[in-house]
DNA sequence: ATATTTTTTTTGTTCTACATATTCATAAAT
DNA sequence: ATTTATGAATATGTAGAACAAAAAAAATAT
């Protein structure tokens, strides 16, 4: 691998604190005994006497399990597994400010890419009532062309695509991806001056999901956002 | 939305520590005043004062935010805002043993969906020596069908796949996401007894990228891809 | 047997003290 | 005068003890 961002293929050096190496110990420990959700785990001060650390370290590691809903802590019941949440960590550190401009290009890309894999699942899915929500939030948009609305209606839009798929993760995984997505897309405009839309409208997707098939429709929605897979073509160049 | 997986959409009753709050405040914080990577934040103390708590109760927040790598903190030197890790929360929680069946399944189609995506980007960037690379991968392949080398060479192909696209956070998170794949794979072979295969072979998807356009390839993958769709099929009357 | 109180147990929180690494300033050596 | 040692200052890292609070378990009273 010649090419590619060192940052992230070379592991920073760290100094590595006890919290870490008992996370990791905890981590270890989880899987080897095969803790399954409901499983309670030892107490606080067996685990600290255990890996010989001060019980401050160990609630310290607890506490970033916790945090990913690996565990869940009551007072007097003692520590259990818990079914993580499969988002938090991602949604907690997605914010467009602090992340660096490849990411911010790199989630950008990921999502165009999940907008043209969705085409399979949604055909395979969809209902009745989905097309007659879909239609109204198209004759909304219709009627009020205005600039400051428009994004509104295409968060509305694309949302309820992902919505429709019936697959929580998928839909929220989206959800926390829009942020980026409009931050990128705002700075593009910032630079070039102008919004670009593509030449297939919500409308044409809409009638290409009621109608066509599942090639049909992800060929309109690659013409839809043709104006961004436009830019990601660019990076060619740099990558 | 009447149906729907509840355990996701209401807020689970989790008893609040001041561990949780303070990592709130904290992230309200760095949000609100703007902080960018190399910042240096508050120390420890004067955090601890100025939001009542213990020295404690700070450092488990912050040992959370630095297990994201959102933070790090050198002796003397204090803490500093970082580049987060954006898919280290991600990596941490992705045990297929802890994950429920839902979650799972939904997973599993994320991938699904990112496979039939990939087809643009792909062509977009792929280069001879990609090609070669994935020729050789190929003829390998061909040589030794055995069952048990097959996973190997599935993997193989499909991440360089995705290792093509320049696109490091995708190709990690697609590194992610291949326990997942597999553990869900091997539960089927349990339970309808033997593998599936689409017609599509390797051989045939590298032809299309040869010759091919994006459309064909897609073509093509859908139907490499073919078996695993068919089960997504079924799940749609039990959403 | 049921209801009430008391005890026990485990997490949550605070406080103090000290270890350790690293910066910064100062002194010594060349 | 420049560089090199020395040492003080400082923020994080770690330890340990103590108590608060909630919840379960046990003991007592009705």
């Amino acid at each position: 691998m010649p090419n590619g961002n060192l940052s992230n293929d070379i592991r920073r050096i760290e100094s590595t604190t006890m919290a870490d190496i008992v996370e990791l110990r905890l981590r270890e420990f989880l899987k080897k005994k095969a803790f399954k959700p409901g499983d309670a785990l030892p107490k606080e001060i067996e685990l600290a006497e255990a890996l010989d650390v001060s019980r401050n370290v160990v609630r310290e590691a607890l506490s970033r399990l916790r945090m990913l809903g690996m565990i869940e802590s009551r007072k007097k019941r003692g520590t259990v597994l818990a079914e993580p949440d499969i988002m938090g960590g991602f949604e907690r550190v997605m914010d467009p400010l602090i992340l660096d401009q490849k990411t911010l290009q790199d989630l950008f890309e990921l999502r165009l890419v999940l907008e043209m894999g969705l085409a399979d699942i949604l055909f395979s899915r969809i209902t009745n009532k989905d097309i007659d929500q879909l239609e109204q939030i198209v004759e909304k948009e219709v009627n009020k062309i205005q600039q400051p609305f428009r994004l509104k209606f295409e968060v509305d839009f694309h949302s309820k695509l992902y919505l429709m798929t019936g697959n929580d993760t998928f839909q929220r995984f989206q959800n926390i991806l829009l942020p980026v997505f409009e931050y990128v897309v705002k700075e593009e405009q910032k630079l070039t001056g102008k919004a670009k839309v593509g030449k297939v409208t919500h409308r044409d997707l809409l009638d290409l999901l009621k109608k066509g098939k599942p090639e049909d429709f992800r060929k309109g929605m690659k013409e839809h956002l043709s104006p961004h897979f436009e830019r990601v073509k660019k990076r060619t160049i740099n990558r």
